[in-house]
RNA sequence: GGUCGCGUGGCCGAGUGGCUAGGCACAGCUCUGCAAAAGCUGCUACUGCGGUUCGAAUCCGCACGCGACCUCCA
């Protein structure tokens, strides 16, 4: 990148709650790893929210110049449904419920997962591992657990020796857990036979003869235990430490906490220098989750088909809306909200269409690099996009200002602007354009262009009802026809 | 019960100890045959009560309300 960029990038790590500036092991090289979707059920929108954030934390990072390996894994094995011990395979389970085959439900729903990963303009990561296709890394890593001590077999199953771990190194530093508090908050210790104690978690677990999934291990046939994946993959390939962990707030514990544990069992280091968190999307106040009944799918969200919504919204409205509260924060869904950020995005975008046809003058009345710059630092403290956004419409302001003539600005400041504004809002906010397609229907704009001819003949005659009342029933099929000093344009609602 | 976090104007949503983020909505004005769009102007909030401070929405304490995690969850 040869734009300059303000300042170093902070960061927020949650291993530290604190904003730490961002220094690769690396540079420019960046490993960072994303815990992906388990895929036994259509991902719903609060799904879509984490991987959202961390597609920004992806671009920025890309952006300022870093070569990125982005790592998010595939979930298609080893969670469990229910009481650990009597626990099910997610996957297993819904194969059963559908008929199919247990790949056949991973793919279909991996197929899905991408389908709306693609519909929201996040891009796909450099490597995406399918738990799967990793049981040797997987195994591997469980004898390591083992060999050190902080792994015990009992009938096949191999567990993971969580207090004697802790006696040694700090369990429950990310999550702020204390091992005795664990212990005493433990609701049911029933039903624990196997495990030492009721905190120990399964590495490796026997399959029952009926079981689907299952494979070959030195402890006889089982499945990997739902925290190893994301240890033995992001080890594979990013390194027994690497840059930047992310994930959903509600994995810090105790998904994250024991990936810790056991990179630190098996390898003897501590596998994250920054760990990040994006925040939950809620409604009504509540967490959406699959569990609560209250997520819908991207699919309900475009055509509002749901009971929450009260009309259909783009996937760039959801987007922007998303990127117009920070990652770290909750972000309650509503659609006063989504309306009032469908608005907000029209008219960005609307900026951005003039951007190409702004005429020069001979002096700057606003100072874009002060722009770039705010801009910058914005994304450069925690990924604000929020105050990024409100930067932008201030550019939004100086386009529209210039466009009116009633401001100047220098051609070269017209071309930093353009820059300025597309990288931004194309490139890192990663909004794409839904109207422009729409809109490309030469018969339709022949059909449109017609009637504007004749609106203007009547209006030359000052025939304005005839001129009204072909603007109307034009908008009336969803036409908009706007009169400005180069004559009438139209677009769609 | 334990741990952590939040409570901002009509709505959404940023935020630094001192200089009214931003978006949407609303009102007025400019432009316009009228609209639309755009620009300008107005709407100056920070749960409550104490405390620290020359000064706090921003720091501390207490209270109230809400949420997340503690079990699978992005």
């Amino acid at each position: 990148m040869s734009e300059p960029i303000h300042g170093p990038l902070y960061i927020t790590n949650t291993l530290t709650r604190r904003k730490e500036e961002f220094v690769p092991l690396d540079p420019p090289r960046v490993g960072l790893y994303v815990c992906g979707p388990t895929v036994y059920s259509d991902v719903h929108l609060g799904n879509v929210r984490t991987f959202l954030s961390f597609d920004t934390l992806y671009r920025w990072l890309s952006f300022i110049g870093y070569k990125v390996r982005y790592v998010r894994n595939i979930t298609d094995v080893g969670h469990l449904v229910g009481d650990v011990d009597e626990g099910e395979d997610k996957i297993a389970k819904r194969a059963r419920l559908e008929q199919l085959e247990p790949m056949e439900i991973v793919q279909k729903y991996t197929n899905g997962f991408h389908d709306v990963m693609r519909l929201f303009n996040i891009l796909p990561p450099s490597i995406e591992p399918t738990a799967t296709g990793h049981l040797i890394e997987q195994i591997g890593m469980v004898e390591r657990i083992i060999q050190s001590g902080f792994g015990y077999e009992v009938n096949g199953s191999v567990y993971f020796d969580v207090p004697r771990f802790a006696g040694k190194y700090a369990y429950g530093e990310l999550s702020g857990r204390r091992i005795d508090e664990l212990l005493t908050n433990t609701r049911d210790t029933e039903g624990m036979d196997e495990k030492r104690s009721p905190l120990d978690f399964a590495i490796w677990k026997k399959a029952e003869p009926q079981h689907l999934m299952k494979w070959p291990s030195p402890w006889g046939e089982g499945f990997p235990g739902w925290h190893l994946e994301c240890s033995a993959m992001s080890t594979k390939y990013l390194g027994p430490t690497f840059d930047i962990h992310g994930g959903g707030m509600d994995l810090k514990f105790p998904h994250h906490e024991c990936e810790i544990a056991q990179s630190i069992a098996a390898d003897g280091h501590a596998p994250v220098r920054y760990w990040m968190h994006g925040n939950m999307l809620t409604v009504n106040g509540r967490k959406m989750a699959k569990s609560e009944g209250n997520g819908f799918t991207p699919e309900e969200l475009i055509n509002g088909n749901h009971k929450l919504l009260d009309k259909g919204y783009s996937p760039m409205t959801v987007r922007f809306f998303m990127l117009q509260s920070h990652y770290a924060s909750t972000l309650d869904f509503s659609n006063a909200a989504l309306q009032a950020s469908e608005k907000g995005l029209e008219r960005l975008m609307a900026a951005l269409d003039l951007l190409p046809g702004l005429k020069a003058g001979t002096a700057d009345g606003a100072d874009v690099a002060a722009l770039e710059a705010r801009c910058h630092a914005a994304m450069n403290d925690d990924l604000n996009t929020p105050v990024m956004i409100g930067e932008l419409f201030e550019g939004v302001r100086i386009i529209n200002s210039v466009n009116d003539g009633r401001l100047t600005l220098t051609a070269a400041s017209i071309d930093k602007l353009r820059t300025l504004m597309q990288q931004m809002v194309l490139e890192v906010l990663g909004l794409t354009h839904e109207r422009a397609a729409q809109a490309d229907d030469r018969t339709l704009d022949g059909l449109v262009q017609a009637f504007i001819r004749m609106r203007a003949e009547a209006k030359a005659k000052k025939d304005f009802a005839a001129s009204d009342a072909i603007r109307d029933r034009l908008l009336e099929l969803g036409i908009t026809l706007k009169d400005t000093k180069e004559g009438t344009t139209w677009s769609r609602s």
